[in-house]
DNA sequence: GGCCATATCTAAGCACTGCTCAGATGTGAA
DNA sequence: TTCACATCTGAGCAGTGCTTAGATATGGCC
């Protein structure tokens, strides 16, 4: 990871460089890891260089994001669109992706959706939650989503696959020995299902059926 | 926020006086603003007291977490057992409870679930999880869960509450002006429902029923 | 009350950050 | 070849986390 060193003095590529040493170290060991001087060190170049790139730290961090959006709508796009031709499984492949994105790119999705928020440098992150939309809108056409609002199921949709995302990047899920690539395909598919479910059979037509619980405690 | 300065030396309870203003610190602006020099300022002490009570920065970090975890599992079980007598709505309460406590203790909720990980010193992080997990147990034996492998239903659900509190306290929804108080309860609820949809109408029943979907670009 | 082991706090200082800046060094166009 | 410009160097500043020797208060003991 110590990219193309065209001359003795100027660097070749160093802006792309620093992207790639940062996205590489954040992954492994998470952003506050991050250290402009030994960045610079493993770049080969001064302390001081990398300032010529990234004004500070946090511009580092806001190309990382804009990039790693960008990745993502393309890497959703792309499983959407391999998907079997039906808008349950589109949706479900969204949902894959997304996941598959997160654990795949954890140095950019560490990034991208950092608790101590930069600001709205990035303007890339509507577009991914805007194909969730469509292809929820798409399920309720279809007949594979409950009617109504869309606001609702969007956001559970959204919100679970990045929840799993989240929850596995930051090693908090109890099952260890687990991979994702296993668990995004149940919770898609679950997810998928479960909208056309609820579309077929709306909660006002089986009130009665909740019978008393088990034990408890 | 300068509790309780008993004498002039002494602090009086200066531990439980740094927890307090970290987690003020914390929710206002962030994990990496926390800066133990002006937290001692701010206490009313010099730089080097907090080290007698936090050996270091992630000692303070894993304190507020654990408080955090033995909390929000309170609130979990008090919203439950306060909630209607049927295994959906218990299950629903749950979720909004979690929800709840994550937007209502911003801190603590940053501290306990950020992504460069501590190191497993917390050890309440798991009951919370198994209190989700007997609740869609009770959702199956009560019939408004499916049946089966029981992992992927808890991981879609923890996933969708986690998901929705963490998108919330990033600022990543791209909804505004719109609180968690009015989001969450929604997607329990549509969550409980979906679940209860599904036990009662299997993907396996309605296979043929997923039309093509409209104009896609 | 007086004494002292102990917990607590102070303040100076070390090593290491992010960031700045004056000046050195290449590069490409004229 | 010349020179404006982009790029890089390396010393240095201010602000971190953390250590440590020594000062100060507290509570149990007689």
């Amino acid at each position: 990871m110590r990219l193309k060193k065209k001359s003795g003095y100027h660097h070749g590529d160093l802006r792309r460089t620093l992207l790639d040493v940062s996205i590489a170290v954040i992954d492994k060991h998470g952003v506050e890891a991050l250290n402009l001087r030994e960045l610079a060190i493993r770049a080969g170049v001064s302390s001081g260089a990398p300032y010529h790139h990234f004004a500070q730290r946090e511009a580092l961090f806001a190309a990382i994001a804009e990039e790693g959006f960008g990745y993502l709508e393309e890497a959703m796009i792309r499983e959407r669109d391999a998907a079997p031709d039906d808008a349950t499984s589109r949706l479900a492949a969204l949902g894959r992706a997304y996941v598959s994105f997160a654990t795949a790119h954890r140095g950019h999705f560490r990034v991208m959706f950092r608790g101590d928020l930069i600001g709205e440098l990035v303007q890339a992150k509507p577009r991914a939650f805007q194909l969730l939309w469509e292809a929820i809108e798409d399920c309720q056409r279809s007949g594979v989503a409950p009617a109504g609002d869309l606001q609702p199921l969007v956001l559970t949709a959204w919100s679970a696959v990045h929840g799993l995302a989240t929850l596995w990047i930051d090693g908090a899920l109890p099952y260890k020995n687990l991979n994702p690539e296993h668990l995004a395909p149940k919770v898609s598919n679950l997810l998928g299902h479960m909208f056309a479910a609820l579309a077929h059979n709306p909660p006002s037509r089986r009130r009665s059926s909740s019978r008393r619980r088990a034990v408890r405690k």
